[in-house]
DNA sequence: CATGTTCGTATCATTTTGATAGTGACTTGA
DNA sequence: TCAAGTCACTATCAAAATGATACGAACATG
């Protein structure tokens, strides 16, 4: 796809970075906790070739910083950066989504670490408070 | 990319049908209300053959639903369903972290249509509404 | 010193994308 | 009435991306 970076649409200036499926899904297991190479490889199923260049892209994008954890042999793992943990809503807010409409079967639930409650996302306006998509909404383009 | 629709993981789920970049700008601009075959041919300057898929599978998938606005000649439009409208507040929020993160330049702003107020959008736990991302989250597995 | 681990690269077939031109069924204006 | 325009596509084909598999480099371990 085209480059849409420079595009007046935020949505669009984020799709350029993390407009595909492999890179939501790289993302996803790093804010679950992976960071390895071969943690992400054998979680997803990916294509090694793939994976190196979704990893280098998500670094120079600067959603992941790549960290060396050891000296002999070089090794380096991927860690998220404040752009990377700030993706997550949006993935969680798919991910009920996705259960709301794909829901059929036995799906993963989303859970609170301490509390242990099921949480259930939604987006709103955070000045009103008003559920986003329950006022008409109007895109205001520069000049 | 492989088929992920029987992943228990509901990102996952929502993946195969909107993991792609065209898709997400067509649900964008069908939210604005187009319908038509060229609008959005033009909006997002696509190839034909491509759209024509776009739509299709986003069709298939119930985000859109083809109507026929004129018997002769006979020409049809792409409209949103219920689950391509829930939809929106996923781009929204994905818009907000492209302007906090890619947003040198002018950028579109989302406009509440009846107060023409900027709207500021988070994704929030409906229960208890704390924002997504400030509290751990743990992933449950069914079975 | 043979085997295993980890993070990749090389190679190549398959698939997807995208650019361009064309088509069918009309409508509209001269 | 006839040329030009509109709209929603399809056909064709080159270019790019994906994905499967094999291999490599730099060690650690037994």
């Amino acid at each position: 796809m085209k480059n849409l970076s420079d595009a007046s649409c935020p949505i669009a200036r984020s799709l350029t970075c993390v407009g595909d499926a492999w890179s939501m899904l790289i993302l996803r297991d790093a804010s679950q906790g992976l960071t390895r190479f071969d943690e992400f490889r054998k979680s997803l199923s990916i294509a090694p070739t793939i994976l190196t260049r979704r990893l280098a892209t998500l670094t120079e994008e600067g959603l992941l910083e790549k960290r060396r954890y050891s000296e002999r042999p070089p090794r380096d793992e991927y860690v998220l950066t404040a752009a990377g943990r700030d993706f997550l809503p949006v993935l969680i807010l798919m991910g009920a989504w996705g259960r709301q409409y794909r829901g059929e079967g036995r799906l993963a639930r989303y859970i609170d670490a301490e509390t242990g409650d099921e949480i259930e996302p939604v987006a709103v306006d955070a000045v009103t408070g008003a559920k986003i998509g329950t006022r008409p909404i109007r895109v205001a383009t520069p000049e």
